[in-house]
DNA sequence: AACTTGACGGTCA
DNA sequence: ATGACCGCCAAGT
């Protein structure tokens, strides 16, 4: 199918099996679904995905710098680094500790290279 | 229907 | 190293 809109549905399927303890980052999920640059449409959908029936760890999912820039939509505090800090992470100062140690490429875990 | 904004990222100056 | 601009796609106004 891969209609336009199908894009959330995939970021939607790739953060749920972003594994406890790990984290990704929005252009990581854009580019293992083939847009580099729509990283911002990732975000999108994290921000529909509160509304799904299911369960989305948009908590594990930050920016490029480990930066939790969606700290404010966890409902105003700092939920997201709470739960980040339950599953084993360090937070400092927004940002994630060692987040290249704790970095989750789908691109790479998921392999998905035919 | 058109314009602006947005949980991003890379490149250019 | 820091700051600004462009590109991408969808949603809100």
């Amino acid at each position: 199918m891969a209609t336009n809109t199908d894009f959330f549905d995939r970021v939607f399927e790739v953060v749920k099996q972003i594994p406890t303890g790990r984290v990704t980052s929005y252009g990581a999920i854009a580019s293992y679904l083939g847009s580099r640059q729509s990283a911002r449409v990732v975000g999108w959908a994290m921000n529909a995905s509160h509304a799904l029936p299911e369960y989305i760890p948009a908590h594990r999912v930050v920016n490029r710098n480990g930066m939790l820039s969606g700290k404010n939509f966890f409902g105003g505090s700092n939920i997201m680094q709470e739960l980040l800090e339950s599953e084993g992470m360090v937070i400092e100062d927004d940002l994630i500790a060692n987040f290249k140690q704790h970095f989750w490429d789908p691109s790479i875990e998921l392999n998905n290279k035919d």
